[in-house]
Formats: C-alpha cells, structure tokens, sequence
DNA sequence: CTGGATAATGAGTCCTGACTCGACTTGTAC
DNA sequence: GTACAAGTCGAGTCAGGACTCATTATCCAG
C-alpha cells in the first residue's frame, strides 16, 4: 500500500469505525480478543476488517500506534511521578497498555516504538533529577522496567484506586533516595 | 476419585513423569503450551494425560500447588529482601512463577492457594519492620503488588541479572523509607 | 500362570479463530 | 446515467488445541 490512491468515502468511514471497535475490543479484552468480535463491533463483516488490516497483527500494530502517540503526548504534559501515576491508573483499565509496554508480540512491526516512549521518559528523569526529586543514581533501564511491570500488575492484579497509591508511593520513595 | 484405591505401579511412575514434563513445559512456554507437548515431553500419549489429569486445568492446578508449596519453603529461609530477589530470579526463568502470582485463570482451583504465600510474606514483612529494615507504614497489600508485578515485569522484559538488581534496589530503597 | 481389572494408546471429534475468495454492491469519474 | 474500479459480504477453508473412546497392552491377585 504505497499510497497508490486515496480511499473511497465508504472505506475511511470503515476503516476508522474498525479502529475505533478494535481500541475498544482489544482495551476490554486484550489482545487475544477475535478479530470476528471487532468486526462485530465494528458493524461490519469479517472480510472487510481483513481488506483493511490483512493481519491480525496490522490491527494490532495500528492501535498501538496510535496508543503509543497518546502516551508520549501525556509524558509532555506531566512530571515523572504524574506520568507513572496516569500510566498505572490507564493500564488497569486497558489491557492494550500493560501489551504495549511489555512489547508482546507486535513488538517486530512497530522499530522504534518503545524508544519514543523511552525517550519521553528519559527527559522526564532528568527533569525529576534536576529537580532533586529524584536521586542521581537511577537510570533509565530500572525506570522502564518499574514502569512496564507496574502496569503488568495494575493489570492482572485488577488494583484499587488505593491500593496503586499505596503501592506507587512505595516506587516514588524509592526513586528519591536510593 | 475418593482414593478408591492405590494406584498400579506403571501409573505412578506415568503421573509422575507427566508432572514433570508439565513442570518443564510450561516454566518454558508458560501455560498456554499445548497438553500435547507435555505428552510427547513426558514420553506417553495424550490420553494418558487426560486419564490422570481430567482437564488442562487440574493439570495446572497439580504444577501451581508444587510451585507455591516450594515458594512457601522457601520463604521461611529467607528475610525480606532476598525472598523478593530469589522470587524475581526465579521468574525470569520460569513463566509460571509469574502466572501464579498473577493468579490468572487457574485461582479457582486452589482456593486458599496465594493465602499461604501471603501468609508467609507477611511474617518476613513483620521481621523486617521488626528489625527496622522496613518502614512501618507499609503493608502487605502493597508487597505482595510490588512482589507479583516484579515477577510479570521480569518475565516479559526478560530482565538481565543486572537490571534484576537496580530495578529490586528502587523498590528496596523505597520500603526502607516511605 | 492366568483372568480380569486397571492403564495406555492414538486416531478421531469438536470447537475456535485466523484468513480466503467469488459473488455482489456502491462510489465516482466521465 | 452508466461503467467499472473499489469495497463489502460471509460462507468456507485450514490449523491448532482440548478432550473422547474403542481397542490393545499391562499389572498383579489368587
């Protein structure tokens, strides 16, 4: 599809109601979800998901795509704590994000996904740190991986509002003085 | 089965060999691993499986219960801190430590199953306070959060020993101090 | 040794879910 | 308006995986 020709009305109108259903098919039931149950949502046939998205995992790609912009916008507008804090709190909601940051499986179609994220976050780490909010000596890998296994958590731990305070404020410690 | 009576020699040992291919395969592949695979690894056909294990998920339930009594051993060898670091060790290499504390799927097997650990975590959380190595202010809740989402991180990141251990120094730093 | 209970076997059933494709419909350029 | 490329439809194919069961093999009391 090299831009060869610009879609037909019908076909945008589908292809964005097949994106709209499948963010929140895949966000309710993760990524094991059926590509039928999209194309039910969707209100469309299963053949027409599959002339858009030939894979399941296109569709895949594309959604966190999309979720991947949204999150490193959201990291412009917050500091280190905020941002984890949003994060841990949209990950128990949609299962999509805990996927996205474990980088399970669509991982190969998006390149450099995860670096733009990684590298939102890496400003935000200096930020905190220039700030002396958070100690020198944390990197960005340990950074990266408390964020990716607390959405992991928030996840299949299905927390409380409490209890994701309770249990950030343990890693917020942490980061300040370690 | 209300332990009619023993079983015949030949079928111990097929019992036995089958949890252990089950042990192997799905630390290797986690629980979505085929039940065929664990036939053809423990070297019996597929009915054999069936005939001990009704359904994929007694067989699973057999591994979590063997799995969580050895973490509970375990737990009374160690303090806090090293508890937490043997168990994330361990998940990085085994998918289904990381499944259990995740309670996923098969919790309803074993009832009181994740009520022993928590137990057990509860006495080194209580030593550890005790002996002023962890805030007071901590709770359990929030261990046994910090303690599952580690594992599903390690699992998923696929975290080098290095990372295993400034990632577990934020989180340790963090419960000293909170 | 042998009969009968206990196990093992593995081809077959059923189901789910990704993906295909020929018949049909619709948007749009002229 | 009409032709035809572009899109849609959905029954159908295929693969994989849980589970069954008639047949065959194996243990072990007596």
């Amino acid at each position: 599809m090299v831009e060869g020709s610009p879609l037909r009305a019908d076909a945008q109108r589908n292809r964005a109601r097949i994106l709209d259903a499948a963010e929140a098919v895949f966000a309710e039931f993760g990524t094991r979800a059926s590509t039928e149950e999209v194309a039910r949502r969707a209100g469309v046939a299963i053949g027409t998901v599959f002339r858009h998205f030939p894979t399941k995992d296109d569709l895949l790609a594309a959604i966190m795509k999309r979720l991947l912009a949204q999150l490193v916008e959201e990291a412009g507008k917050r500091d280190l704590f905020g941002f984890f804090t949003h994060l841990v709190a949209l990950a128990a909601a949609k299962k999509t994000v805990a996927d996205l940051l474990a980088g399970s499986g669509v991982d190969i179609r998006l390149p450099d996904a995860l670096g733009h994220l990684k590298e939102a976050v890496g400003r935000l780490l200096k930020q905190a740190q220039a700030a002396g909010a958070v100690a020198h000596t944390v990197r960005l890998p340990e950074v990266m991986a408390l964020l990716a296994s607390m959405c992991q958590g928030a996840l299949h731990g299905g927390w409380d509002k409490q209890l994701q305070a309770r249990t950030l404020a343990v890693i917020f410690a942490g980061l300040k003085r370690d």
